[in-house]
DNA sequence: ATTGTTATTGCAAATGATTCTCAATAAGAA
DNA sequence: TTCTTATTGAGAATCATTTGCAATAACAAT
């Protein structure tokens, strides 16, 4: 573990607890939330305080090694992907269906065109785009 | 106003409170939390409640008068936004700035390929970019 | 290994944006 | 004017997330 993915001058340690959050994180497809994280986590780690899981989460997300998805419909949950590869998720505005886009074939945010025009360095990472999924249109 | 945009069958009436709530969050082009909007409504009307203005914003989306923004950078807050005609944001992860793109000339979306694929009606106006801004990169 | 420093943890309490309850009010149809 | 019921104001409730703090444990230095 290199620098703190804050801006503070700590130096990480990599605890168990960060460890195994991020093991059962990677060990879904799906985009579970904080509270599902913990239970899973709890299997292996029975100890773990919820608190831990969403200091862990929050350092995970800044240091990019996982996404945090914060539009899930009208829920207030936040959910968390394993994989931040560069995907993006569309997301059902009525059953909150999270599905991942791997290749979409669109240029949009990729070539970059939108970011040099308005001066943003894109995320491509966290684009998320909401609709209606087939069951509920 | 026609049908309740929620799913119920009542008739909504135009209250003097939901007609203001609109009108101030027009008559601005930034995107105000819902209690700024509260702070501003209560100018006009100084009796109101911030319990109304979040029932009203709520309303207004659903029937798509307003914009919902959620995604601001680690904000808990929503901003709103007056004007839904299809236009995308850019939000800046570090300091929260949001930049409406009027015409990004980008197909990803309008061409509609992707909702086909994935079996989505995508909703053009709920898109939120996520990126850093000239100044804080 | 042992020690020292300090990042991290578990617990419980706090936070804070949003939602809900409910009696009173008022929009709009009859 | 009357009636129905959608909406309001006030305050309490919700609940995901954060925070304070003393105890613990990573890990660098000895």
């Amino acid at each position: 573990m290199t620098d703190c993915p804050c801006d503070c001058l700590c130096k990480p340690r990599l605890t168990k607890q960060r460890k195994v959050i991020l093991e059962q994180l990677q060990s879904v497809r799906t985009h579970p939330t904080a509270e599902e994280i913990f239970k899973m986590v709890k299997v292996h780690l029975p100890g773990i305080s919820l608190a831990t899981v969403y200091r862990n989460l929050d350092f995970l997300e800044k240091d990019q090694q996982i996404l945090k998805l914060k539009h899930k419909n009208n829920e207030k949950k936040a959910h968390y992907d394993g994989f931040p590869a560069r995907h993006y998720h569309l997301i059902c505005k009525k059953c909150g269906t999270i599905v991942d886009i791997e290749d979409c074939g669109c240029v949009l945010l990729d070539d970059n065109k939108l970011g040099k025009k308005y001066g943003f360095k894109i995320d491509p990472t966290s684009i998320e785009i909401m609709g209606t999924c087939k069951k509920c249109k």
